[in-house]
DNA sequence: CTGAAAGCGCTTACAG
DNA sequence: CTGAAAGCGCTTACAG
C-alpha cells in the first residue's frame, strides 16, 4: 500500500463516521458506541493495519513527544554511553529524540533551536561533552530545558551533573586503603572544572590521611599528556606506588607508559582511573580499576526530569504524592541533581609493598 | 510570549488575509499582492518573529523532512564520526535525524520501524556497527531506504560500504614499498565480513610481491586479544619487521604489546592498522600509521542519496541533467556504492633494516 | 489583485 | 447512542 490508513478508512470499512473511530480506539467508547460497531471498527483498524498518523496528533494536541537534544563536540567528544542511554529512555517512554550539533558555536546553536522550536519539541536537553557553565538562551525559557553534565552559573535552569569530587575522593580512599602512602596524580587542567573537582576530591582525602602526593596536571587530557606525565612520575626518584589519572585517555598514556618502562600494572604500581565515557578502559590489557562516572544515571534521570516537567498528567496519574513533585512544576525553583558516581574496580588494587 | 505566532497572527496585524501572508513569504507574491501589503506582511511577520510552524507544514505536505535512522550496538559500536557526519550533512539539507536503536533486535526493530512510519519520516538510513548482511524489513519498500556499511544480500536495497579490501591491500602496499619482506598480520575472524575482505586485500598484495605472511586470527577484534596475538608474532623465531592490525582495537592492543616488550615503534617494527570509526589512534604514543574507513564520506554519500531518491523535486530543480540522474528514481534498480579507503598517514613507516 | 474555502489527519465538544 | 462540525496551522486552487 502506497499510504497508511486513515481514520476515515477505518471509519468507512467500519461503516460508522470518524469520530466514532476515534473513540474506540481511544478507549472512550464506554457508553457512547454499541458493541456491535465497537467490534466493527476494532476489526476494520486491525485489517487495514491502522495507526495515528503521529503529524497530525501532534498538531492537534500541540506536542510532539519529541524532545530536542543540543549536543557539541570536545576534544574529549560526547559521551556515547550517556547518548545511548539517553535515547533508550526516552523511546521506552514514548518519546523521540532529535539530535541538534551545535559545533560549540553561538550561531550554530540558535539555528538548532529555531529548528527544534519550529517542530515543536515538547523539551530540551543540553548535554555538554565535558562539565562547563552553560549560558542558557532565550527560548530556554518557554521550552523546558535540562542541562547534563552543565551547569547554569545564575542558576535559572535545572543542572544534572556527577559529583566530579566525591569520585576523585573515592579513588583517593581506594588507594589510601590499599596501603599506599605515595601517590602520583595525573590532572588535567584546573581550568577544567570536572578535572579540578575530581583533583580537589582527591587532595582532600589524601590531606585527610596525611599522605603524600605527587600531582603533575597537563593542559589537555589526551593520551600523549598522559603519558608523559605519567612517565615523569614513575621516573622520579621515591617514586609512587600508585596512580590516579583524572581522565581515561590520561590513564590509557600512563598504561602506555608503564608498559614501556616496563612496570608491571598492579604488580609494580597500582593504577586507579576516573573514567568520562569514552569506555577506552574496558578491553584494555592489563584491567584497569575505574570510578566512572554514572553516565547512564544521569540520562535516565534527565529524561525523567523533562518529562515529569513537561508531562503533567501522566505525572498526576502516577499517583506519586511525594513531596518531591512539586519541584518539578515549570514555575517552582530549580532543583539541581548530583549523582553519585558509579564504582566499577575491574581489577583489585594490589597493597603497597612499601618499596 | 507563550505561543508561536501564526500566520493568522501575521495577517491580522498586517490588515490581509492569511492566504496572502503565505504567498509573500513563500516568494508567490509575484503579481497577485501589492507591493504595499507585500511590505506590510514581511514587517508584521519580522516584528511577530514569525517562522511557518513545521509540523502543520508537515501534515499539509505529507512530508516531514526527518530521516529515521536505524543503529545499534555491537562488540564494535557504531561509529561516531559516522554518526555526526550524516547529523551534520542531513542538518546542512534541511532535514532533521531521528536515531532509533534496534538493539540488534527483530522486535525492537519492527517497533521502531513503526513509530517512524507513523511520524511520517520521509525517508530510512540503516547505518551498521560493521560490515554485514542486512536483510531488510517489509517497510522499506514503501520508504526509501539506505543501507551504510551494510549489504542487502538480496540486492534490493541500495548499500553505502567502504572498500575494504581495498584497505588490506593499501597497508600492504605501504609497508612492501617500505621495504618489509616479512609482515605479520593481526586480523579479525573471518566470520566478520569486513576483517575477511581487509586479510583477502593485504594476503593477494602479499601473494603479487611474494611476501611472506604469518597471520593470526582472533575470534573478537578486542584490545586483549590483539595484545596476544601481536605477542605471539613479536616473540617469534624470525619475527616480522611490519604488523599490519586489521581493526583499530587489535592495533591498540599490539602498540601495548610492543611496549611491554621493549619493542619499538616504529624503530623497531612498523605499524598499519585499519580504522573502523572509533578515533583511538589519533592521540597514541607511539603515533600510528593508520588507514581509514571513509566514515565521512560515507555517511554524506548517504543523505545526499537519501535526499535524492525522495526529494525529486529539488533534483530537478538542480538542473543536474547528466545520466546518473535516471539511477536515482525509486523504480531503477539500486546502485551500489563502494566507497574508496581514506589514508591517513600519520607517522611514515620505517624502512625495513632486515634484521 | 484579493479573500474565502478546502483539505492534510486527527480529536473533542456539541447537536440531534 | 451517533454524526456533523470546529479547529490545530498551513498552502493551494478557486471564485470574485
Amino acid at each position: 500500500m502506497a499510504h497508511k490508513a486513515t481514520a476515515q478508512n477505518v471509519a468507512d470499512l467500519a461503516g460508522v463516521s470518524r469520530s466514532a473511530v476515534s473513540l474506540v480506539l481511544n478507549g472512550r467508547a464506554k457508553g457512547h458506541i454499541s458493541r456491535v460497531k465497537q467490534q466493527a471498527i476494532i476489526e476494520a483498524a486491525r485489517r487495514l493495519n491502522y495507526t495515528p498518523n503521529a503529524v497530525a496528533l501532534s498538531l492537534r494536541s500541540r506536542r510532539s513527544r519529541t524532545i530536542g537534544v543540543l549536543t557539541w563536540p570536545d576534544h574529549s567528544g560526547v559521551s556515547v554511553p550517556m547518548l545511548h542511554a539517553t535515547l533508550e529512555k526516552a523511546t521506552a517512554e514514548g518519546y523521540l529524540l532529535i539530535f541538534m550539533d551545535t559545533a560549540n558555536d553561538d550561531d550554530h546553536q540558535s539555528r538548532a533551536l529555531a529548528t527544534l522550536h519550529d517542530r515543536q519539541v515538547d523539551a530540551l536537553l543540553v548535554i555538554a561533552p565535558q562539565l562547563i557553565d552553560y549560558r542558557p538562551v532565550d527560548v530556554m525559557s518557554t521550552i523546558p530545558t535540562i542541562l547534563v553534565n552543565c551547569l547554569d552559573p545564575n542558576g535559572g535552569l535545572t543542572s544534572i551533573v556527577a559529583d566530579e569530587y566525591a569520585a576523585g575522593a573515592a579513588a583517593a580512599r581506594l588507594l589510601i586503603e590499599a596501603g599506599h602512602r605515595r601517590i602520583g596524580v595525573v590532572a588535567g587542567s584546573p581550568n577544567a572544572m570536572d578535572s579540578r573537582l575530581r583533583l580537589e576530591g582527591v587532595e582532600a582525602t589524601a590531606a585527610a590521611e596525611h599522605i603524600d602526593l605527587s600531582v603533575r596536571m597537563v593542559s589537555t587530557p589526551d593520551i600523549t599528556s598522559g603519558f608523559q606525565a605519567a612517565s615523569r612520575l614513575l621516573l622520579a626518584p621515591n617514586a609512587p606506588t600508585a596512580l590516579i589519572c583524572i581522565h581515561e585517555r590520561l590513564a590509557l598514556g600512563a598504561v602506555l607508559s608503564a608498559a614501556s618502562l616496563n612496570i608491571a600494572i598492579p604488580t609494580d604500581v597500582s593504577l586507579v582511573s576516573l573514567e568520562d565515557g569514552e569506555q577506552l578502559a574496558p578491553q584494555l590489557v592489563p584491567q584497569l580499576t575505574t570510578i566512572n562516572r554514572p553516565d547512564r544515571a544521569m540520562a535516565e534521570k534527565a529524561v525523567t526530569l523533562t518529562l515529569k516537567r513537561f508531562d503533567k498528567d501522566r505525572f498526576d496519574q502516577d499517583g506519586d504524592e511525594s513531596t518531591q513533585q512539586l519541584t518539578f512544576s515549570c514555575s517552582a525553583a530549580p532543583r539541581h541533581s548530583v549523582v553519585a558516581p558509579g564504582r566499577v574496580n575491574r581489577a583489585p588494587c594490589r597493597p603497597a609493598d612499601r618499596r
